[in-house]
DNA sequence: ACTTGGCACTCACGAGGAAGGAGTGCCAGT
DNA sequence: ACTGGCACTCCTTCCTCGTGAGTGCCAAGT
């Protein structure tokens, strides 16, 4: 159904398109690329591959865009993730060195992937349930109030503010201090309920009120449901590339506030190695069925940039996937 | 030469305006606004009212609309801050009194903000210098690495990364961390350089290498340049007002991604206990020179929205205040 | 001295129409 | 299977013209 000649045909198109912002016509896609047949040539594997529902065109003379659809093939078939020049690997290595903390590494790598990519940047924190847990904190704020610190070994800092229904004392907060510093340390977040599970009976029996309540902060906010954090950045970009989006801003816009909406676009991957591409209407987020979302995974979270469904696929996914190494690089190996 | 009447005339043209988008004509001014005049007379006002510089008009034939000039003057003599009602108050209320932590408190506020007033929310955390030390924990990450993590009254909590020259002991992070838990507890981070200052002389000579160290990070990175950060929400609503922007959203979208251009915004403020107004070019910001800005301090930061100069300033301005006070009174009473 | 009705003038805006042109679909020829 | 030719579609651009909202000014009224 689809020779090697159509698939180059739609190659062009989708390249051609996404350069210019133009329908593109026989005529000028016969000249412009090698193709070397003629126009009418041209125009029946076009008539061919509109029937495939791969391009469309919006009105009977005007020149063909790709669909939906002829993006996934092209993504999946045609393009080749583009690597970066050594250029572009210096600049994002020496930007990224210069992080301080993981706030920062997080703020940079925004910065880097709106930039690199013009595009719309999200980046996750560290994801806490697969992180392991390197310090847990008990700061004894008041007489019955407590703060717990936990820092993990992705270098993410939480607090919660912790009230207590009985006075404790500087003695009693200690000895939780150390009883959760022996179980916690090392342990991974999503192991947590386990390690702490015999806790209270363990414990010496004046201690347990207490412990079962900073316990049950423990296990409740930070295992069960623990709050992913995410950064975004090159909003402006949306503008750069307005005349995209066939309504307005307004819908992506909205979505991009929704945190939910931005966990899903980087959640929802399979293969955690690879650059994974949603295109258009692929997107289950209602507001972005018009914007393509490329994302991967840089190991405790995900990154990706969102832009019109007429983006440079094969630029945008090299961008993505040498960020998110680096990233993981550099959280792995502080 | 501005007798009442005109005055009159300039808040019916900008009340009329902010509420229909469309430039004003002297008919439909003098009926709709029980003015008591013909349209002639309103119209010799008009005249007399562009000729001080307060309302323009785009083309000859065209309504009257308020200019920067004149939005000012009627922010300071013609409008009154509006009171939110009731329901309002208490939707407030119960909405930030969800709030677990500073983040939460921080993210809330804007949420709350940007949908009360429909415009862009900004809020600034609790600035650190003026902040007071609650506790200062130092955790021993590795043999020659610290982790400090600094908790303010405020609930703020920071941490900063710490590669040591040297070794150091369980043994010598214990003795650091009581010894800058004695100096630091309850001071202000400002008093921080004068309650630190003979630090190295007093110590233990073993532990002055270590000291010295932590001294210079606490110091430097927590007390000289403290980072500011900035919460930023509901910029989805600049598209609701697409229409008054001149140019593109652009600017505007680019501007609010600078964290120093927010902190400029909302830090230019004199007097703190009541709401502020910039108004289109009185920003020094270029880039924001159509927008509105309208802050308040909270406290220890700032909290504002932003705008088209076409905005409801008397209704934005109750909603900051009203928000503002109740994240002091927050903040304060934890 | 201020206010008012009248009146000519300006100018954005929308409708209607014609010319231009890019691009298509189809067919017959090679 | 490819190509050139050709009629057709229909968007785009440009023009014109009528309409109406709104102004500025003047002379008359209070």
């Amino acid at each position: 159904m689809l020779d090697d000649r159509k698939l180059e045909v739609l190659r062009a198109i989708v390249e051609d398109f996404v350069d210019t912002n133009e329908p593109v016509g026989s005529k000028t896609l016969a000249e412009r690329h090698g193709l070397g047949v003629s126009p009418a040539t041209v125009r029946n594997d076009m008539a061919a591959l509109e029937d495939e529902g791969y391009i469309t065109h919006l009105h009977t003379s005007a020149g063909r865009i790709p669909t939906d659809k002829g993006y996934r093939l092209f993504v999946d078939r045609l393009s080749q993730v583009k690597p970066l020049s050594s250029a572009e690997r210096r600049a994002i290595q020496s930007f990224l060195e210069g992080a301080v903390d993981l706030d920062d590494v997080v703020t940079r790598s925004v910065r880097l992937l709106s930039q690199l990519t013009q595009q719309v940047a999200v980046v996750q924190y560290p994801s806490l349930s697969r992180a392991e847990v390197r310090h847990l904190e008990i700061v004894h704020l008041a007489p019955n109030r407590l703060m717990l610190v936990l820092i993990t070994d992705s270098g993410r800092v939480e607090q919660r503010v912790l009230e207590l229904p009985a006075v404790v004392s500087d003695d009693e907060v200690s000895q939780l201090r150390s009883v959760f510093g022996q179980r916690l340390h090392g342990a991974r977040l999503v192991d947590a309920p386990r390690a702490l599970s015999d806790l209270p009976e363990a414990a010496p029996p004046a201690l347990r009120p207490v412990l079962t309540s900073v316990l049950s902060v423990v296990l409740g906010t930070l295992v069960e449901r623990p709050e992913e954090r995410i950064a975004i950045g090159g909003t402006a970009n949306l503008t750069r590339h307005a005349l995209d989006f066939p309504m307005t801003l307004r819908p992506v816009l909205e979505a991009l506030e929704e945190q939910v909406v931005l966990l899903k676009l980087i959640g929802e991957v399979n293969d955690p190695t690879t650059v994974h591409v949603k295109i258009g209407e692929e997107n289950s987020v209602e507001g972005l069925r018009s914007t393509s979302v490329v994302t991967m995974n840089y190991g405790p979270g995900g990154l990706g940039v969102l832009g019109p469904t007429r983006m440079d696929y094969s630029t945008n996914m090299g961008s993505v996937r040498a960020v998110a190494r680096y990233v993981g690089d550099l959280l792995a190996g502080s």
